[in-house]
DNA sequence: CGGACAAGCTGA
DNA sequence: CAGCTTGTCCGG
């Protein structure tokens, strides 16, 4: 304990990628006040002023070292435990703590926490809403997982707890028994954020949307009030990091969604952060999703409406058996039981995943596939007349190099094909979506056929229509069956629930697939015994843990890893594939460990823990 | 990360 | 051997 007159000293993590190590500052006197746990400072390190944040308070100097004072204190940072949160990420992750602080930090300065006294909270009752009675069922659990099915509308299950998390107490565990309780909830996109936000404000619940829109101002006052506690925090996945004093209940909105994954390494999850976050804070937490993942269903009491009412919330499948198809529209994505549907009134959506025109064709005359003069691989048609190389962007005119035919047939239309396609046979213009491509009159279309992004655009439909889902079905990667009935299950939030008159069309060769079967019996939970089987037998998730390693400096990052994982650590290392290893563990807890013990190579090294799709 | 400094390379 | 590149080390 350093001398009660000594100046205070603070460690300070400055934010400069490649250092991990902490300096110790003096606090210039009259600041000490300012200067807490995850306060946001400016500090001279090495000639040059560099932001950062305290990571502890009130440490002992370090001998023979002359220190320097704190050069400026930016602003209110992340919460003392948002700090040991991101310590705990770092090393579940294989990151850096000053990533995860980055997170949790106000886009801009927050100088000053308005600490209001708190409002009376107004309760909230949505009568005869979905999931009604399951509100006390997940309050008395810390962790439950609750099975909202797609057609439901989950608001008044969402606006109820959150009511009854802001009326509760602050719970024993949170240390600081002055503040008032707050919920948070994280939705997969700034979207759904924003739509909740707005229906959780009109039941007059105070409310705080943090989601990220790029115009730091509204956000940092957002910011500010969520800091201030006594509110919902409601935010997309950074919002796992914001502020939310006395933390009683933290919930996540479509747990299953990949959104709430951050692509760019580290590669967290922010429903593995909300539940650690709720634990410490000794929060409820409540996982929301249609179609829970394994991993959810491992960490919580799955809760499920009554059977009558999922199945409600669920819309009747049609399957289109395409092993018995006429064989005059065999060769086409379109059978002629969708041609049939599509001519009908309302909003039709078709979904394809996969872009461009025509992604694989053949000679007409002699059967050939169109491939590369110069690489040998497949050629597409991105426009009619033109046939172009994907791998090596070499073109040439529509002309096959075995016979010299000019004609050719389409044996893998893209989304563009498929759309002429559907014109021709409804007489009339259909519009198209992709992730890249704009939704060229996509108001004024009827149909609208697209990638799966089309599924984000559209807001209600009549139809929707998956033309080829025995590609998501069949995908190489491990999750593709949970993956393909998270796409259903969007698919089916357009169409609304068994009472609506939409119809959900599949063409598949797989009628009996077991993602099929669970959606034909509105049953998510009859694809989990198989899959959680197949997991353990391949090792998958959450039979084991993950990460992925590439990048300049892999080789002899692995090296590291093999001499970390030596004896019976149960950590295999396979590959190089295309330059990435895979790391394997039993669980996070021994991923995390030899991750960390390996020293890190000069040059870069990827390491994405959790990778999905693999 | 980025500045400091040392060791190695090059060309007149 | 100055002048420059490349590599390694370290920051309070």
């Amino acid at each position: 304990m350093p001398a009660p007159d000594a100046p205070l000293v603070v460690r300070v993590l400055p934010e400069v990628a490649g250092l991990t190590k902490t300096f110790d500052y003096l606090v210039p006197s009259g600041w000490e006040s300012e200067v807490a746990v995850g306060t946001e400072v400016r500090v001279a390190l090495h000639g040059r002023r560099v932001g950062g944040w305290v990571v502890a308070r009130g440490v002992e100097a370090p001998p023979g070292v002359r220190l320097q004072p704190l050069a400026k204190v930016r602003g209110h940072g992340p919460a003392p435990e948002l700090v040991e949160l991101a310590t705990w990420a770092a090393r579940r992750w294989a990151g850096r703590p000053a990533q995860f602080l980055r997170t949790a930090s106000a886009p801009t300065a927050v100088h000053a926490v308005d600490r209001r006294p708190a409002r009376p909270v107004p309760e909230v009752i949505v009568p005869g809403a979905p999931g009604e009675g399951l509100v006390d069922d997940a309050l008395d659990r810390s962790v439950s997982v609750v099975r909202l099915p797609p057609g439901a509308d989950r608001f008044g299950f969402l606006a109820t707890v959150a009511g009854r998390g802001l009326r509760s107490g602050v719970p024993a565990a949170s240390a600081s028994g002055a503040e008032t309780p707050s919920v948070l909830v994280v939705c997969p996109s700034i979207d759904a954020a924003r739509r909740l936000a707005v229906r959780l404000r009109r039941t007059g619940l105070p409310v705080a949307l943090v989601a990220d829109d790029h115009r730091g101002s509204a956000t940092s006052s957002e910011w500010a009030r969520a800091a201030a506690g006594g509110c919902v925090v409601v935010g997309a996945r950074a919002a796992a990091w914001a502020p939310a004093p006395g933390l009683t209940v933290a919930v996540v909105v479509d747990e299953h969604d990949e959104a709430l994954q951050e692509e760019r390494v580290p590669t967290w999850h922010a429903r593995d952060v909300v539940l650690e976050r709720a634990r410490r804070a000794g929060a409820v937490a409540v996982l929301l999703s249609p179609v829970p993942s394994l991993e959810a269903l491992d960490s919580g009491a799955l809760l499920v409406p009554p059977r009558r009412a999922e199945r409600a919330g669920w819309p009747v499948l049609d399957i289109v058996d395409r092993r018995r198809e006429d064989p005059a529209t065999a060769s086409s994505l379109v059978s002629s039981h969708l041609a049939g549907i599509a001519r009908g009134q309302g909003r039709v959506v078709c979904v394809l995943n996969r872009t461009g025109r025509a992604r694989l064709l053949a000679c007409r005359s002699c059967g050939e596939l169109a491939r590369c003069e110069g690489c040998g691989a497949a050629v597409e048609q991105p426009e009619p007349g033109l046939l172009r190389c994907r791998r090596c962007g070499q073109e040439r005119p529509v002309v096959c190099l075995a016979c010299g035919s000019t004609a050719m047939r389409v044996a893998r239309a893209g989304v563009g094909r498929v759309r002429e396609e559907l014109e021709t046979l409804l007489g009339e213009r259909v519009a198209e979506v992709t992730a890249s491509g704009g939704d060229d009159g996509l108001a004024a279309a009827r149909v609208v056929i697209g990638t799966e992004a089309v599924l984000h655009r559209v807001g209600r439909a009549d139809v929707v229509a998956f033309l080829d889902i025995d590609q998501e079905l069949t995908a190489p990667r491990y999750r593709a069956a949970e993956q393909a009935l998270g796409l259903v299950a969007r698919a089916a939030r357009l169409l609304g629930g068994r009472e609506a008159t939409g119809r959900l069309v599949v063409q598949t060769r797989l009628p009996d697939h077991p993602v099929l079967d669970a959606v034909l019996h509105a049953d998510p939970g009859r694809l989990v015994a198989g899959e959680r089987a197949m997991r353990e037998a391949l090792r998958f998730p959450p039979a084991a843990a993950l990460a992925l390693v590439s990048g300049a400096g892999a080789e002899a990052f692995v090296e590291g890893l093999r001499q970390a994982a030596a004896d019976g650590s149960g950590v295999e290392l396979l590959g190089p594939t295309d330059g990435t290893w895979l790391v394997r563990a039993p669980d996070h807890e021994r991923l995390a460990a030899v991750l960390g013990a390996a020293p890190r190579p000069p040059g870069r090294v990827r390491v994405a823990v959790d990778p999905l799709r693999i």
